[in-house]
DNA sequence: TGAACATATGAACAGATGCTCATATAGTCA
DNA sequence: TGACTATATGAGCATCTGTTCATATGTTCA
């Protein structure tokens, strides 16, 4: 007969259900959840991320290391930006970008290694 | 003169751009991690995948839990599915779905570590 | 100030994505 | 087998995304 209550809330006796619902964040951090791993979830922003993770650049290091055009890498580190993933400081005509978090490398490594370990 | 230099490989004394081209994974690593990522950014999969990070269920306790369409759950549960991040077993006709690979746990957590963060 | 380098950005466009609607497939039981 | 529940799927559509192209802004130095 299936659990089709939708939005009355929970019955007694769905423990099942009650813990799934009690594992779902609420709205707001699923949205940053989900707004990082968007970040990430592009080869070039990946590329750009991973680049960083091994210390600060500045966009022309980033293009000659992602191999993506400077228009491209420019328009994503201003996402990054907006999003609070990278900073940036200027140094001369140069702007410098580091990762703004330590969670993000930690992310990118863990993903690696899952992906490492596909058969 | 910045380091213009695309498709050339590396010249001496970038030491920098050097580690950034270590830190870069390969194509094919990156395309498994950005894809783990891609599932990880969308409010509905992450719903799912979290919700399934507390045990098994089934799809109408999926489309119960997280309040999205049937027809939804069913679609991207086959996206999850193709993806290898969830596997099902029949039960009657209910399709019980499990988080295949405990790395997808790890990474929920770590972002909405990063998440709770935020100022 | 003007030339040259470095970075940013707006517009436009093609392709990807996620949803709904309608319907198909599958399993259970009388 | 037929009715009923559970799940899957194809088509169509509106929206989002990432790139390129052209150009603007910013910075240094002669």
């Amino acid at each position: 007969m299936g659990r089709q209550q939708k939005s009355e809330g929970k019955i007694e006796g769905f423990e099942q259900v009650d813990a799934a619902l009690a594992a779902i964040p609420d709205e707001e951090l699923i949205f940053s959840a989900t707004e990082i791993f968007s970040a990430l979830s592009d080869s070039t922003r990946f590329r750009i991320l991973a680049a960083l993770s091994a210390g600060a650049l500045c966009v022309s290091d980033l293009v000659c290391a992602t191999d993506v055009s400077q228009s491209a890498v420019s328009h994503q580190l201003r996402l990054l930006r907006d999003k609070k993933l990278v900073s940036m400081r200027r140094d001369g005509q140069r702007a410098v970008y580091t990762l703004a978090d330590d969670h993000v490398k930690q992310l990118i490594d863990l993903a690696l290694q899952h992906a490492a370990e596909e058969e």
